[in-house]
DNA sequence: TTAATTCGGACCAAAAACGTCCGATATATA
DNA sequence: TATATATCGGACGTTTTTGGTCCGAATTAA
């Protein structure tokens, strides 16, 4: 019950993308270094990253990853599902498709609103205003590294 | 990002004995044969809600097990926390406890609030409430098995 | 005394998480 | 063209978590 760490570091790099111009190419080596993740680690990630359409990917020397969208128009469940994969928290008919409930059970029911309250959070939430409350507090904590 | 069985199964348990007369003791065989769950695994899980101090143990012969508060009292939340450990989420300083953010970091702020937003549906409904919509579900497709 | 039942923990297998590594591929540039 | 620099893609490996099994000990009713 738990995000995984690619999926963190998966935002952690979409925000250090997003603080870029827009267009701008950063390599992996960048984002790795200063946000002090694995780089192999952080480059499968990217890649994910890109397939799900969320960065654009230039290859070659000078290459590097560019932010796709606009930081406003991607909420932060949309890259953790990039990276992990859909968020399910129950699997009913997945894990037990002889489970007799299915279809009617009580439990499924709760769970599914549970989950909707998580990824609720998520939705509203975008890149960019994960970006615009990061600056927020550098700003009376002058500490941070993150860029 | 999921449920554990373990917690799915002592929901599942705990359904069971509440709908027995208050006081009434049921048996772990019982329990697995019919909500179909291995009895062994689900000994081990019972265990785990006697220690948190949901359900009363009787041992030896014609022992058993019985709710040992009422169903109303019981969100779903505590018995998911019973057998699977406190719901954390995100685990900041546990896991990265050399990350320079902690204290104040966007990312952390957001996993907080959808853990909220997870808790809160899981912290609303009750035990009480489940079997109430589980009775309803059954009235309306007459086939269910539980009990 | 015996049968029935929970307790507690050791043990195990499978899956998921968390990476590492390397060859292939693409591109800028000298 | 040759070379240095990046990403791409997937195979591989280690550790942790999940999902159990098993068994002897303790407890109790009959
Ligand atoms: S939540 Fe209900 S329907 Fe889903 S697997 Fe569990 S018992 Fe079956
Ligand atoms: S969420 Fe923020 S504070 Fe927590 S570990 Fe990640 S970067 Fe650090």
């Amino acid at each position: 019950m738990q995000i995984t760490r690619a999926g963190e570091y998966g935002v952690m790099g979409l925000m250090h993308l997003a603080r870029r111009r827009p267009g701008q190419r950063t390599m992996i080596d960048e984002v790795s270094r200063q946000q002090r993740i694995s780089k192999s680690f952080l480059a499968k990630i990217f890649q994910s990253l890109v397939k799900a359409g969320l960065v654009r990917s230039i290859r070659g020397a000078g290459g590097g990853f560019a932010l796709a969208k606009n930081p406003a128009q991607i909420p932060v469940l949309e890259i953790i599902e990039a990276v992990e994969g859909r968020i399910v928290f129950h699997r009913c008919k997945m894990a037990r498709p002889d489970c007799e409930h299915v279809g009617g059970c009580a439990l499924c029911g709760l769970f599914e609103r549970a989950q909707d309250g998580l990824k609720d959070a998520l939705t509203r939430t975008t890149l960019a205003d994960l970006i615009e409350q990061q600056e927020k507090i550098e700003l009376t904590q002058p500490k941070g590294r993150l860029n």
